[in-house]
RNA sequence: CGCGGGGUAGAGCAGCCUGGUAGCUCGUCGGGCUCAUAACCCGGAGGUCGUUGGUUCAAAUCCAGCCCCCGCAACCA
């Protein structure tokens, strides 16, 4: 593998980014940090959906172009991933003009290889709404659930794509690549759906939509969701129907397509049918995440119980979101549903970051000082084969989940890692052997421990950069995190610190805020 | 009989594929240490592994039935 590619859902700027939104981009971010340790070539895409009805709605409610809105919904998705230090390689946006044009050619191809057709329909339209309804969606009346008004029945000739087309070819794709859809509990899922599967409707009308891309050729309609919004994967590397660019011969198709897994059925089966329609490779993994909870009742903004990434590290006080992107990625494993609440986040990053890592690089460090000055001696350096090898399983281990995307499970080889070296620290007592004048033992546990610290801080990275370069600078090394320098970058002998230059990398969290200042107004 | 996921100590989870002393984190109780961020280490208490039946010398693990929770089928991140 010479390049990694990932991409992550873009949001929907209909409001404003929330800890659910964080979530796949903070996954995604660890995800990428990992590889690029592994990897010179790592690309990671993210960004912004603008089209549809909805915003155009919120627009002229706000009385503000929609394109106004967009622009500042998208750049408070931006200014909060530069918040949680999420480093993406694009931000796009599905209002630029280098996809736009894009998705215009790529509805022309489809219709060129005669998988898009015009098709007139009935349908129940409710004038609230602006939109068309299902019959099982309404009430025993048969009226429209949200305003409780008979919907018209209204003739509407829309573009339709030929799924069924692609049925049997998608189904033979996800049963010969059994890496395509993860986890792989949702592959039966996905078949179903694809069991029943009809074609479906790509274009909607101007009058009804105006706010979208319109459709080549045709003054009446404008490109539906599903062309438009996939579409970003590839249009953002600068594929072309006829010449695509460098960067997407070399980066497509993305070795990870992180989403949630509400949009695992559009992943799967309609942009699968598009790829295979404009003879596109597939993407090699799709993989869907669940989703956060909040004190474990599904987040809602009737509820009220949507909170804002930023207002939980300002309601901590947290400086740095090395605490919050831990918590979040280690409070699901692998597809799973996770939680959030004030109480498991304290008593998580409290125990893993700040009493067993943070703490163990302090004692460690203060001993150095306390016995040796803050010098290594050349006669400490002498490996300990338990804690050798402890450490470098732990570092082979993480890789392995890492190509798993179990980021949760590899975060929790890391901890034990450093539980072994802190019980290690323990069954050794360097104040004990320093008191019974057995300098070179106890100088030989300091640098064992240091350089176990070393390998904490490399594979610590993705979830808390932050942090991992803070340990570098303690124990006085250039920051080197990737793998393969990994035996390189020992430390040496020499002063690495002194009492000064020793502080809590992570601080416990004790102090008690109120919960009421977190939540989105 | 729609499909899928889950039901294991107070909480959250692993183990199940490849049956054989039930494990981890947090909490709790007791002890130790004193290098450290009230930290770290050791030990204890706490589980009829949803339920019923079957296979087996042996079942949390395999098989069958049943019960309960959650999700999908329906543009919620």
């Amino acid at each position: 593998m010479n390049k990694f590619y990932l991409t992550t859902a873009i949001d929907y700027v209909n409001g404003k980014p929330h800890i659910g939104h964080a979530y796949e981009k903070i996954l995604c971010d660890v995800i990428c940090r990992h590889f690029s340790q592994r990897i010179d070539d790592v690309y990671f895409l993210t960004g912004t959906d603008e089209h549809g009805i909805k915003i155009q709605k919120t627009a002229d409610s706000r009385e503000i172009t929609p394109q106004q809105l967009c622009d500042e919904n998208s750049s408070s998705f931006q200014q909060t991933w530069a918040d949680l230090g999420i480093e993406y390689s694009d931000f796009i946006r599905t209002t630029q003009e280098r996809h736009k044009k894009t998705v215009q050619k790529i509805f022309k191809k489809l219709v060129e290889n005669g998988d898009i057709y015009k098709h007139s329909y009935k349908g129940l339209y409710c004038s609230g709404c602006e939109s068309f309804l299902n019959a099982r969606d309404l009430t025993a009346d048969g009226l429209c659930p949200d305003h409780l008004k008979k919907p018209e029945e209204v003739f509407e000739e829309n573009y339709f794509f030929k799924l069924t087309k692609y049925k049997d070819a998608i189904i033979k794709h996800i049963k010969d690549n059994p890496k395509f859809l993860q986890p792989d509990f949702k592959v039966n899922e996905v078949i179903k759906q694809l069991e029943n599967i009809e074609d479906i409707s790509v274009s909607r009308n101007k009058n009804s939509v105006s706010w979208g891309i319109p459709v080549p050729d045709d003054e009446e309609q404008v490109i539906y969701v599903w062309i438009d919004a996939l579409s970003n994967y590839i249009t953002a590397l600068g594929y072309d129907t006829e010449n695509p660019s460098d960067k997407f011969k070399k980066y497509w198709p993305a070795n990870v397509q992180v989403i949630g897994k509400d949009i695992l059925k559009f992943h799967a089966i309609y942009w699968s049918a598009i790829l295979m329609s404009l003879g596109v490779e597939l993407p090699q993994s799709i993989c869907a995440h669940g989703w956060i909870t909040i004190d474990e009742t599904k987040m809602s903004k009737s509820l009220g119980n949507v909170i804002a990434p930023a207002d939980i590290l300002k309601a901590f006080e947290l400086q740095e979101p090395d605490a919050l992107r831990y918590y979040m990625v280690t409070s699901a494993s692998f597809g799973r549903d996770g939680n959030y609440s004030d109480e498991d986040f304290k008593e998580k990053v409290n125990a893993d970051l700040a009493n067993n890592i943070g703490n163990l690089l302090n004692r460690s460090l203060n001993m150095l000082v306390k016995y040796f000055d803050g010098e290594i001696k050349s006669e400490f350096i002498s490996n300990d084969d338990c804690i050798l090898n402890a450490g470098n399983e732990a570092i082979i281990n993480v890789q392995k989940l890492f190509d798993g995307y179990q980021i949760a499970e590899a975060a929790n080889v890391i901890v034990e890692f450093a539980n072994t070296v802190n019980k290690y620290v323990a069954d050794n007592a360097p104040w004990t052997l320093a008191k019974e004048g057995k300098m070179k033992e106890c100088g030989i546990v300091l640098y064992n421990v240091l350089e176990a610290m070393r390998k904490i801080a490399v594979m610590l990275y993705p979830y808390c950069p932050n942090i991992s370069g803070k340990i570098f600078k303690q124990l006085s090394l250039e920051k080197s995190i990737k793998y393969s320098q990994i035996e390189q970058n020992k430390l040496q002998a020499g002063k690495i610190t002194e009492k000064e230059k020793i502080s809590p990398v992570f601080p416990r969290m004790d102090s008690e805020f109120a919960t009421d200042k977190k939540k989105v107004k």
